[in-house]
DNA sequence: GTGTTAATATGAGTACACTCATCTTTTGCG
DNA sequence: CGCAAAAGATGAGTGTACTCATATTAACAC
């Protein structure tokens, strides 16, 4: 059925590469030329994609494009990065790690109560990743469903949603230290997870003068939650 | 940039057609020939399309091989499903309206207290769209995100979503008429979507016999809500 | 420098969802 | 019946994400 795979005759690039910098003749320079190429392409690509995606949309975008725009062969793009989708999930991925570097930093977020916390968490993370609206949806809400296929390249919807669960851990494991909140183990962590996804769809479809729908709504919920939590509703 | 479509000249499919059905010489006969066709392709697709969904998984499953088993040419697919994933989803628009007439067919749910209602309702919707288990998460869960797409045919995920939310809706105001539950409006309506989602999550990631532990979560889920509901958690 | 090897880049090729100009069949009308 | 128009079917063609055999280059040994 399938048809064996042809190949075609190399046609020879002759002045191939139109140009990978400049022909700086400095053979022996200093050690790691690979890696720093690499850094360099690896962020050229993420630069092309970004201004893409913001100006035409993820679908709208082709990894031809991109391609064309970070100066690179098309198949190159793919060394970088598994599927197109791997590359629109980088970017949350950064925002994450973003979002967990500022709650270290911030000494009064820490010691805060936990609504205020999570609204402060939310907040943060919605205000970074608000470039990204127009294609989170196409990407991130995968997170939900199970995939089986294993990933034999590093990033994945798996491995970010991980990521933030074991952030979620870490807050709720404060909280009940401090007596917040009764210990509720691995359904909490999963529950707050949730609750997450749902503040973030509901941003997603909220048409409100910024967003203050999506504001509203995590207020009431985080009101409405630790009072449940507090009043014992969790122990029935 | 996009270059004129070029139309090849048609060969000619002489004996085109392999068999219509048989050359049945009945040229006149009942009214609605057109229609009867139409559903008998429309079922055989279906057919088609689960037997292969099933055994190979939606992403394996290419539209020529649906074609292909239907007995029909690659693009009379299209010409009922607007997209594969349109296709999938007729399942589930199938079971939902099966679900539904279920309830308003069995008077014992219809006067059971809440909770009960709602554990019998998804267990009935999670038996039945237990076959299609290993696509659901590929079309059901793009719920979530918002299509800005106008859909000129027929079925649509956002369709399916409104149906059930119209669904949810009549459900929660007989439990507010009932006075189990103080009245919510459309945010009661939006959470306990949310919550059914969060359910089928579960569910799709559960790998307990018999699917256990979503059936545990779900009776915990339903105690914990309806008693906050009860205690007056929602006036705060 | 020259030679060797491992890492990376390249782009023609592939697979597949989906389109559309054209062909075929049904329907309705006299 | 015969004919015209509408509905529907057809499959070559298209766009695009992704693959893979081959080419190029960095790194290291001498």
């Amino acid at each position: 059925m399938a048809p064996q795979a042809k190949r075609r005759a190399r046609k020879k690039p002759a002045s191939g590469r139109s140009a990978k910098k400049a022909p700086k003749k400095v053979p022996k320079r200093a050690a790691g030329k690979r890696a720093r190429n690499k850094e360099q392409t690896k962020a050229r690509i993420l630069k092309a994609a970004l201004e893409l995606f913001r100006k035409k949309g993820f679908h709208k975008t082709t990894t031809k494009e991109i391609s064309r725009k970070a100066r690179i062969a098309e198949g190159t793009l793919f060394n970088y990065f598994k599927t197109k989708e791997d590359l629109a999930l980088y970017f949350f991925e950064t925002e994450l790690q973003n979002c967990i570097d500022w709650y270290h930093r911030d000494d009064y977020i820490q010691s805060a109560p936990l609504p205020e916390k999570l609204f402060g968490l939310v907040q943060h993370y919605l205000d970074r990743v608000e470039p990204y609206e127009d294609f989170i949806g196409a990407v991130y809400l995968r997170a939900l469903q199970p995939r089986s296929k294993l990933n034999p390249l590093s990033l994945d919807v798996q491995e970010l949603r991980l990521r933030e669960l074991m952030f979620i851990r870490e807050i709720l494991e404060e909280a009940e230290d401090k007596e917040e909140i009764p210990p509720m183990g691995e359904f909490g962590v999963y529950a707050l997870g949730l609750g997450f996804l749902a503040v973030v769809t509901y941003w997603l479809n909220d048409g409100s003068a910024g967003k203050e729908n999506t504001m509203a709504l995590l207020d009431r919920a985080l009101t409405i939650g630790t009072g449940f939590l507090s009043r014992g509703g969790w122990e029935w």
